[in-house]
DNA sequence: GATGAATGAGCTTTCATTCAT
DNA sequence: CATGAATGAAAGCTCATTCAT
């Protein structure tokens, strides 16, 4: 029933993402929506199965664009903290990259029920998946502490870049983020490396 | 209008709280509220300006008593470094006793609309303060690493403590969380200490 | 919740009738009918679970009254011939004093959905057993003849009194339609009466 | 515009018919219909002139049909009183033989706002015509009582039969319905025979 | 102070119909 | 002839807030 495919679909996604940043969720009708993509309320219906769909397709899109195109930055790079460097780095500069998008993703999209919540995390686990994946791989290498727990290291990751980017918006997006991820970096390198490989940094 | 105090004051929180838990922000209607306080609908606009309101009186309310039982551990606690541990310790292990506070203040406030958050923002600054005292001063005493920049590591230190409960909560409760804090602890010193005191360390 | 007495209670109902009446069930909008009774559409809910409750109810309170008034005009009646023809003249005549009234029951409640159409049935339930016990009391008293059976002649009963008042409707109420009473039940006794009693009428 | 003629025109009336019965009024959309029919939404259009015109071009065919068959089945008979017997009989025995088609005349039909209901009536006079002549015929053989009132014996006939068939399709068709062809027209000849005529019986 | 009946604004979704291809 | 994507009007119901008692 519901395509997920087309021009007017990607129009939508578009006009919801600027509806939601300008109103805010609760004040971003349909109609809104609609008279933004420029189709009639009706063809929502088309490619959406309900209001919440569009939410989530948002997200879906949206984040799978953004963790396929850091994986693909990541490519072909071995150091395992370089890794972690680039990820932090694309993190900050995509959302920096579109106010708008980062607006709706750190807190707009929290605004929605749980049942929304729970699909947006099932969406989040691709990501959250892909840092666990650096985490263990560096730890395999002899790169990151193998005494720490994954899950920690990660919420950590997740939850420092996730303060950094929610401060920023809440600041109306005054000063440049995407430098924060150099300092952000180091940080949290030093509560990861390994300590043979400490050793030799000295 | 509104008065901060009284007997049903401090019974519409709890019934708040209680509500906001088990039905979700979005199926929490005043009346329902009202029916748990044991007060008439009506009673509820004597004590609050609207439902807003309560919402932010309830963070004010447990926030304030989070934040004063925290001031009130760390008098006389001298170590910088134990001072951020009893912080992440206290702050897992309030959240850990009191289930429905955790729902609450974790997914359900984040439900609100974007005024709200602004105002839970405001609540939030005494405790985000109390971060950077402790941070500030240590990098004073020359327990932590004076170039960190502090609100970079407030940040991190919130946002990975944040992350953690928010985990625990989404996962149902259904590990212990309080333990969770000396590995945190540990993880976030190794990025914090300041070289001289690493180097003694050795 | 749904509070099925009090001023407004009867209010709505009237108002329900009327603008049913007029307007047709599909074009009766729940704000038209509050706009009728004089009270605020959310008024409505407050004493009717929703749409649907108000037709459901609307048809128990006069099927109810109607009931009740038939009973009482047969209290004291000895005669089963005659109670058949008083059941018969009380239907006519209540329908034919409210024009409103008859044009709800006899097009407008069947057009709502079978859910409908089954509750409705329901509430009937009490005037076709009323029709069976007169039949059934006919049939003991040697008056009906035993060999008929009743749901069947309940059938012709209801189904040529239903078809009768239909027609009245449908042709705008342009004749009287209580004089029919009179021949009608003189038709329908021809078939029932009972052998030995036809024997004795000669 | 709309031809009333053609494959796809009966394929459409039988698709209507299915879904209608299945689906019940209220959940049969035209586009529901045009899928079972194997046409496109749009290619209805070109055969009706919109929604009610399929409900009431359907009840014209089935009718029709129906009505022409009757008329075929008392070619022949000269007995007034067999003819009656015939029509019911037949009556029953048609809807008995197709349940989706009884649901459809006798509730779904009746769901369809008034200004079908009055040309469904409309198309009903053929049959209700047959009834009367029958009746005027019988009247002028000396068959049936001429002083009974034409009008009021045919709403007396056609109002049982059509409560008799509701009857059943609102038990779900758990009983035979034609046997109950024969008690209910010995019931109504008792009230419509001449007198000269029971007076020959005895 | 306390009550709770009454208010009425506000919005998602369906579906008959059209028309460019 | 046939298609089916697109249209857009239309309405039931909820719930925060008020105010007469």
């Amino acid at each position: 029933m519901a395509k997920k495919r087309g021009l007017k679909y990607d129009k939508i996604i578009d006009a919801a993402v600027k509806v939601i940043a300008q109103n805010g969720y609760h004040h971003s009708q349909v109609s809104k929506i609609a008279k933004e993509a420029g189709v009639a309320d009706g063809t929502i219906y088309l490619y959406f199965k309900n209001k919440e769909d569009i939410l989530i397709s948002l997200f879906e899109e949206k984040m799978g664009q953004f963790v396929d195109y850091i994986k693909h930055k990541l490519e072909g790079v071995t150091s395992d903290e370089e890794k972690l460097a680039i990820l932090i780095n694309m993190h900050l500069a995509q959302l920096e990259k579109d106010h708008n998008l980062a607006l709706v993703t750190q807190l707009e999209l929290r605004q929605s029920n749980i049942s929304i919540r729970f699909k947006v995390n099932e969406v989040l686990k691709g990501y959250l998946g892909l840092i666990d994946s650096i985490i263990e791989q560096g730890k395999e290498n002899g790169s990151f502490d193998e005494a720490i727990d994954t899950r920690m290291m990660r919420q950590v990751i997740f939850g420092s870049i996730d303060e950094v980017v929610t401060n920023w918006v809440m600041k109306d997006h005054r000063y440049e983020l995407a430098p924060l991820a150099e300092p952000l970096h180091a940080f949290l390198m030093k509560g990861m490396i390994s300590p043979k490989r400490l050793e030799e940094k000295r």
